[in-house]
DNA sequence: CCCGAGAGTGAAACACGTTCCTACGTGAGT
DNA sequence: ACTCACGTAGGAACGTGTTTCACTCTCGGG
C-alpha cells in the first residue's frame, strides 16, 4: 500500500466524503451504501477483504466513484469506524451509566464496548488496522473518533449523560485511559493479548489513575 | 499491502530471519546488509521508500533471497526496529540513569529516546508504521521490542543498571507508560501531535502514575 | 574429485491499491 | 425542449508487495 497523499486532490471541489451530511439525497444514499458494503466486507474477512473493487461492486458504484467519495482505503475504513463509533455514542447518551463509582462506570462502558468489538473480531481488526495506519490526511475522521471516546468516558466518570466541565487532570486521565485501551485493542487484534487481558489491563490502568 | 500470512511457510526449514545469530558468516553478513539497507532507505524516504526491490538491490541480494530472510516488508521493518532498539538498550546498560527521582529518571530516558527518534522522522515513521501494522506472525520481534522498552524503564525507575525485582504494580505502571509513549509516538508520526506534546503527555502520565 | 542438497539469482507473473480516461446520463437553468 | 456542467459508469493501466520457477552456485561428505 502506498501512503495516502498528504494534500487533497484539487482537481475539483470538496469531495462528498468530507461532508457526511451534504450532497443530494442520491449522494447520501451512495455514501451509505459504500459504508455499509465496507462494514459487511470487513466483518466477513477483515482488513484484507475490504478490497476497493469489491466494495465498489457490493455498493453498486464504479471504482472511480468510490474514490471520489473516499480518497483511499484508509479513509474509507476510518470513516466507517467513525460512523459506527458515533452511533454508539449517541445510544449511550440516552441514559445514565450504571455503577456506583467512577471506576465501575468507566469499566462498564469500556468493557461493553470492548465486548461489542470482540464479537466481530474481523471487523475490529480491519478498523483498528486502518486507524493505526492512518496518516495526517485522515486527521479529521480520527479526531471524530477520539472525541467520541473522550465524551463517553467523561460521561461515565461523572455518571451523568450531560458531562459538565472536565478538569485539566480529568482530561489527562481520560487521554491515558484511551491510550491504554487502544494499545490493548491493538494487542488483542494482533493476537498478543486475549479478551481477558484487555479488560484486566484497562482495569489496572483505571485503578492506578483514579486513586 | 496484503496482510502477512498467519502461518509460516512450511516449504523449508526455519528461515534465517528467525535467528539473528544463527547461520553461516555469509548469512549473518547478508542479514546485516539487508537491515542496513532497510534503515538507510527508511531514513531517507520513510515507509514508502522501503521498497522490497530497492532493499534487495541496495543490499545486493536477489528479491527471492530477501524474502527468504524476511517473509514480508513488515517483518523486515520490525526486525530493523528491534535491532536498533536493542542497540540502544545495550548502550543504556553501561551507566546509571541521571535524576534524583523515579519521575526524573524515567522522563530522562524516554525523552532521550523520543528526541533520538524525532531526529530521524522518516525512519521513525517507517518503523512505527510497521510496528502498528504488524500482525500475529511478527509477535516474536514485537515482543523483543517490548521487552527492551520495559527493561529500560524499569532500570530508570530504580535508578540502577541492574534492576532487581519488579513488583506487580510497577510492572503495570511500566506497561501503561509504554502504552502512552507509543500512542504519543503514533500521534507524532501521523502529525496529530508535535514534539512538545509528546513529552508533555508522557510527563503527565508518569506524574499521575507515580504519585 | 564428484555428488547432491540447500541457498542464492534473476525474471516473470500475480494481486490489489490507486490513477486516468472516455463515454453516458441527468438535472438545473434558459 | 435544449444544452451545458458535472457526477457516474466502466475499465484500462501503473506501481509495488508477494509468489513462483528454472537455473546456478557453494560446500561438506563420499
Amino acid at each position: 500500500m502506498t501512503s495516502v497523499s498528504t494534500e487533497p486532490r484539487d482537481t475539483d471541489g470538496p469531495s462528498p466524503a468530507t461532508a457526511p451530511t451534504g450532497g443530494s439525497a442520491a449522494q447520501r444514499e451512495r455514501r451509505r451504501r459504500i459504508l455499509d458494503a465496507t462494514i459487511t466486507l470487513a466483518a466477513e474477512g477483515g482488513f484484507d477483504a475490504v478490497q476497493m473493487r469489491a466494495v465498489a461492486e457490493k455498493a453498486e458504484v464504479a471504482l472511480g466513484t468510490l474514490y471520489r467519495y473516499f480518497p483511499s482505503k484508509i479513509h474509507l475504513l476510518v470513516s466507517a469506524l467513525a460512523r459506527e463509533f458515533t452511533k454508539d455514542v449517541d445510544r449511550s447518551a440516552i441514559r445514565a451509566t450504571p455503577g456506583d463509582t467512577a471506576h465501575e462506570r468507566i469499566m462498564y462502558v469500556l468493557n461493553r464496548r470492548t465486548r461489542a468489538l470482540q464479537k466481530q473480531p474481523k471487523l475490529t481488526e480491519a478498523l483498528v488496522r486502518a486507524f493505526m495506519f492512518a496518516d495526517q490526511s485522515v486527521t479529521g475522521e480520527i479526531h471524530e473518533v477520539g472525541t467520541s471516546l473522550t465524551t463517553v468516558i467523561a460521561r461515565a466518570m461523572h455518571g451523568t449523560p450531560d458531562h459538565g466541565e472536565v478538569t485539566e487532570e480529568e482530561a489527562a486521565i481520560i487521554r491515558i485511559i484511551s491510550d491504554v485501551w487502544l494499545s490493548a485493542l491493538i494487542s488483542w487484534v494482533t493476537g498478543r493479548m486475549d479478551a481477558e487481558d484487555v479488560e484486566k489491563s484497562i482495569d489496572v490502568a483505571v485503578r492506578l489513575l483514579l486513586r
